[in-house]
DNA sequence: AATTAATGTGTAATTTGCACACAATATTTA
DNA sequence: TAAATATTGTGTGCAAATTACACATTAATT
């Protein structure tokens, strides 16, 4: 869903004010195929996922939009991705379509037959049309990420992934299948970097694992594993953390870390 | 591509006769969206991929086809292979989009530009509009795969992957990246069952592995491996194989097999 | 100064990976 | 008929990784 969507059937729903600056020439689109992407972010305790929210509605989708025809669809991804978050250069990757006819029977939009003026006629009728759906996974820092709500007062959320609320269409099932592919390629991508903050603490590096993979992990054994790959710097202690011995912060080596990446690391086997 | 694809152009080549009973109308398809296959084949010697060929351009394709309006992709994809293969029930598994811009641009249909006549011109707007194809990734058993080369004289033939002339469009980078998927996946691909025949020796089961991992395997390492995971079924011996110890054959124990792969099993780490 | 609670590191038992050796055996050949 | 041949089936030893703990360390609290 992109702004564009969004505030369209907003337009529908309300049918007051006129947001004819925000329509665009949907020929200047890819017909049938639209992007999703699942954002995640990890806030040192929980994943969470990037949610837009329409009020009136109590309707929650993923950020998404649609592929200009002169633009590659990955381009059309970092494109809409940057359009919602702001984050450049995030980590990016299309892990599946979704091309069921029923994909968007579960959870539909509210009300669209109410009608509405002429210059959007041509915008609905490309919109109600069957799209498959490409998604996009993406990690991004929670820190470093400026969700931007659009003039329309939707909501740009952070959700923790295991208190998503029900989603549009079959938004949901394309979370899920993002959370698998993130768990079963966790040793190919950069989800350290993504995802923590510049410093951390072990502990903390091992619950992003944890959540990932959804099993509690030996933290000894995580300890040793990830010092003997020496991607992390150590700095100093972080004190004044509690009754106990305080943990030294780490930081990442990118350039060792992402070499490693590349040839893959990490906890799973 | 699917048959109509090629057809037309064919016919558009030829311009003699009239095949209009291969005609569909275009509006019955999702726009912009195309599948492509790579069906993959084992001759107990090398891996081969099942290719399209227009004899009089010496042009070679993927087998696929488009979407219709009705059908899950996962669907259209299936049907798509059985009209091309006479093979049901493959192992088929979507793996890539592929959705640059200039994805058509390498190795193009040639001559489009001659003209044809009335009926045609619906289909000729539909196909020379941008397209993004989802590529799907197929294991079959080589011996019971009846290829169906179409009405139009077209070749539909197995070439070993490491011989494939240059490809329409971008279906070379469609192949790499399936045979990278395969690779990469080989632990939760039901390699074996889709792609040996009923009964083999061991050395060809390796060979499969060899030729997907691209690197040589230690014999008894192999045989002990695979032997341990017991999804293997031990048979009489082949005899007459030549002057030397003669091999068992084995099959597969197939529900066995299938649960180990649900779990990830094999040669990778 | 003792207690507490979490961190950093060590160790032993077990499993797995890896390289190679050796024995077994259909067929060929002398 | 017996030796030679080439390939299969299995064993063995060493290195590396995994796993499950144990123990020592230490900043803050009591």
């Amino acid at each position: 869903m992109c702004k564009l969507h969004i505030n369209l059937y907003l337009y529908i729903m309300d049918n007051k004010k006129q947001y004819t600056e925000l329509l665009v020439d949907p020929s200047s689109f890819l017909p049938g195929v639209s992007i999703d992407c699942v954002v995640i972010g990890f806030d040192l305790t929980e994943l969470n996922i990037l949610l837009l929210q329409l009020k009136k509605h109590d309707l929650w989708m993923l950020p998404g939009g649609f592929i200009h025809l002169n633009e590659d669809m990955d381009q059309a991804a970092t494109r809409i991705l940057e359009e919602r978050t702001g984050i450049k250069l995030p980590y990016l990757k299309q892990f599946h379509t979704f091309g069921d006819v029923n994909r968007r029977e579960n959870t539909k939009f509210p009300g669209v037959n109410h009608m509405l003026g002429e210059p959007f006629e041509k915008m609905i009728a490309f919109l109600e049309k069957r799209f498959i759906s490409s998604g996009y996974l993406s990690l991004v820092d929670i820190r470093n990420c400026a969700p931007t709500p659009d003039a329309m007062s939707d909501e740009c959320t952070w959700i923790p992934v295991n208190l998503l609320p029900v989603l549009l269409y079959d938004h949901g099932d394309i979370v899920k299948k993002a959370m698998e592919q993130l768990r079963s390629r966790i040793n190919y991508m950069p989800v350290g970097i993504s995802l923590m903050p510049e410093k951390f603490t072990m502990k903390e590096f091992q619950t992003l694992y944890e959540k990932i993979l959804n099993k509690s992990l030996d933290r000894g054994n995580f300890q040793k594993k990830m010092l003997k790959l020496e991607f992390l710097v150590r700095h100093e202690k972080k004190l004044s953390g509690g009754a106990h011995k305080a943990p030294y912060l780490y930081s990442f080596n990118k350039n060792r870390y992402n070499e490693l990446v590349e040839k893959g690391i990490g906890y799973i086997n």
